[in-house]
DNA sequence: GGTGAAATGTGATAATCGTAACAAAGCCTG
DNA sequence: CAGGCTTTGTTACGATTATCACATTTCACC
């Protein structure tokens, strides 16, 4: 038997999960309650809700990289990631067949394409197929099978059929771990089949990654460094001197 | 050459693909204007941004039934799809693997969902898929292909081939068109054999839809309404009785 | 049933928001 | 270059929000 005010988080969620927003007052009626205790739900329950100027979000709506947060938004990945994508999106062109990989890096790049710019784009993670969703001149291709929620994305039999039929001029890929003798690896075993066979059938690949994950392996290995057409960090092009004196460490994740 | 306002929009876009919220003096910093100018910005641009309480965000990051209004939020077609969820949702167990269609009526369904229950559920469009995904024990897999945004899903021989392979107990469906002689209607003629084929393959098949689609007759036709196990409006089970004398009107949609 | 702690409600106050009105600056056209 | 219109900035003011402190109610345990 849960308390009262578990049942009312459980009852605020509900309505947001119809509502999308809930102005404070309109959650004070809802739930019987004052406007007081509503703001102390709120508060004690950061994971779920966040709160913008007397409205009640789902705190999963408005997350970029994790909850609201102001120092959060001047994080330093973000910031790289979105000089990396700023160097890789020269190489999109109108009217070709773009692959992107899974994670936040190029969510980023896919930001920067024009609205009108027509081009075929070929995915497989959530996040991603949600934002180029929003590009009305964006031909969208989503690589299906089953979810990974450690990579937000999906990965099985089908996708890689979908992908022996596909014709990719450009490939966009993400990696976890740079390092100059063992290449470049990811997190997820799912993502690396993936991976490796679009290299196979892009004309071109390019690696958009940032500096914090040069001298990093992870547990899953794709491809080589020279196997990329180029490296866009934040710093621009990875150029192989950059990489040299770079052995694995043991970097925390 | 833009002018300068439609330089600071597309800039406040930028930002906010990234930061997900700014708060009204963060962004009159960024782009180098004023509150009030901001202000106007945002308010001359409801399609793209959202205002609450001094915080400024996408306008799709916040939309339920469309942009956010209160009037909109009593919407008796989003009441009465979620009295239809309510009465379909007993037809959810656990350790079974259930289809989910396209629409915004299933989102209802799943929002009832216990976190802890485990099935495996089998979707075909974006916003399913998102509403899916937030839950742990949820096995998801997505049929990919290629992305129609009138129906905000994907179709393509990739998913029917995923399909063929799958074991599904039971099937919940959505029709924009519901009607004693002509049966079971959707808008796009893409999801039209993807229910056909769920409908073959599934154990169990049932319809949630609402009143206001009864005696409309949209352009694909995917089964007569004895093919289903069961159809659920706002009113609970649909009997055959309440069919009788609805014929298709030139209903506008 | 009493007690203590937790939860909730209320009111005051400071801070912030939102709007309106007007002034100043910028831009475009003749 | 001048004029007119648009855009932007500033200020005032009423409305609303957010926080704090304290009072009241509820709940759990003995």
């Amino acid at each position: 038997m849960t308390s009262r005010k578990e049942q009312r988080v459980a009852a605020l969620s509900d309505a947001l999960g119809v509502h999308r927003v809930l102005h404070l007052r309109e959650a004070a009626s809802l739930l019987g309650v004052s406007l007081m205790t509503v703001r102390r739900d709120v508060a004690e329950n950061p994971a779920q809700f966040a709160y913008l100027g007397g409205h009640i979000v789902h705190a999963a709506n408005i997350e970029g990289e994790g909850p609201y947060d102001l120092a959060k938004a001047a994080d330093r990945h973000a910031a790289a990631k979105r000089a990396a994508s700023a160097h890789a999106f020269k190489h999109v062109h109108a009217d070709e067949t773009v692959f992107f990989d899974c994670g936040t890096t190029l969510v980023h790049l896919i930001d920067l394409i024009p609205d009108n710019l027509p081009i075929t784009a070929v995915c497989y993670a959530l996040n991603v197929a949600d934002r180029l969703s929003r590009k009305p001149n964006i031909s969208l291709v989503m690589l299906g099978g089953l979810y990974h929620a450690s990579s937000g994305s999906f990965a099985g039999e089908s996708g890689r059929e979908t992908l022996s039929r596909l014709g990719i001029n450009t490939a966009f890929l993400t990696a976890a771990g740079i390092d100059a003798r063992r290449g470049a690896t990811c997190a997820n075993f799912h993502e690396a089949p993936i991976k490796m066979q679009v290299m196979d059938i892009a004309q071109r690949n390019f690696l958009v990654t940032d500096n914090s994950k040069i001298g990093r392996v992870r547990p899953a290995y794709f491809a080589a460094l020279d196997a990329f057409d180029a490296i866009f960090t934040e710093d621009g092009v990875l150029g192989t001197g950059a990489l040299s004196g770079f052995e694995a460490t043991d970097a925390a994740e």
